[in-house]
DNA sequence: GGAATATGGTTGCATGTGCAACTATATCTT
DNA sequence: AAGATATAGTTGCACATGCAACCATATTCC
């Protein structure tokens, strides 16, 4: 049991980053073949259109789809080009931003779904006991907010 | 809809997605604070290092680090480059070409380990118990089997 | 109140990635 | 054996990303 470096544990950290190429390498291609945009679209999309007023301030935006916020501005910046989502400059903090949803924002993403859910669900849903959703599914949170904690 | 998004397999998910973006960039972090190549760069190096007469055809070693050809293309070039692998034409197929390790190739994956293996520990193993990585480890292997044979 | 500092967001630049077109060699078909 | 087709790998180009420098506004501290 005790073998460190090869040991069950080990391996599986390999697994995740394998699998999570695999999977999000497939269900990018099911949505390019409906000529949709790719997940990280959908990703901030669906943030917004949860997020009260369906709008939110670019940083937690960036902290909800975990980018950078260079790298947000520019999505955003695509995604305005796209007129699925405005921007409106706030007014009690005069440097920020909001992101806002758009109506053809709401209606991308209700496109995009049925496409990146039957992939969810042949990939991944569909391959998982109950049990072992509900066991990942508390791993994974566990390892989230350490994470966050951490770093 | 979107809903399902929201029962415990879909969330799970996001979960897998989210935890996903959040530990590699913490690892990614580390390296680069200790001023070592990324995550790829690692993989690569050690998919080489495995594999017989540590050398591998390209498109072999595209697959095993889950990388389009092209892409492998130029992470190859890069590595060359730095001098940690080396390209060999191949003798009976002449369209073929092999990476392969070279002597700093392996003292740098030597030098990567540790950091590498700390943030693991640290943001991952430590975190899952026995069991959980069992469970987990079943589940990701079924899940990249699963995709392998749809895609 | 005004300099010093912190924060939100954007931009320049260098690097990484994806897709489709391309070159060279191998295989198949007749 | 010639021509069609497939495969291995690379390249051109457009797009995406990360990092550090930057601008504008807020906040802190004297």
């Amino acid at each position: 049991m005790g073998k460190s470096l090869e040991s069950t544990k080990g391996s599986v950290w390999a697994l995740f980053l394998t699998a999570h190429a695999v999977l999000v390498d497939a269900i990018e291609r099911r949505l390019a073949q409906a000529d949709l945009p790719a997940l990280t679209w959908y990703d901030l999309l669906w943030a917004l259109e949860r997020a009260p007023g369906q709008r939110l301030r670019m940083s937690e935006l960036a902290q909800k789809v975990v980018l950078s916020r260079s790298n947000l501005t520019r999505l955003v910046d695509r995604l305005a080009e796209a007129g699925l989502v405005s921007r409106e400059r706030s007014e009690d903090d005069r440097r920020g931003a909001y992101a806002v949803l758009t109506e053809a924002g709401r209606e991308m993403r209700r496109r995009m779904w049925p496409v990146y859910e039957a992939g969810i669900r042949q990939l991944f849903e569909g391959r998982l006991s109950e049990a072992e959703a509900e066991t990942l599914g508390a791993a994974l949170r566990r390892l989230l907010a350490a994470a966050r904690e951490i770093s």
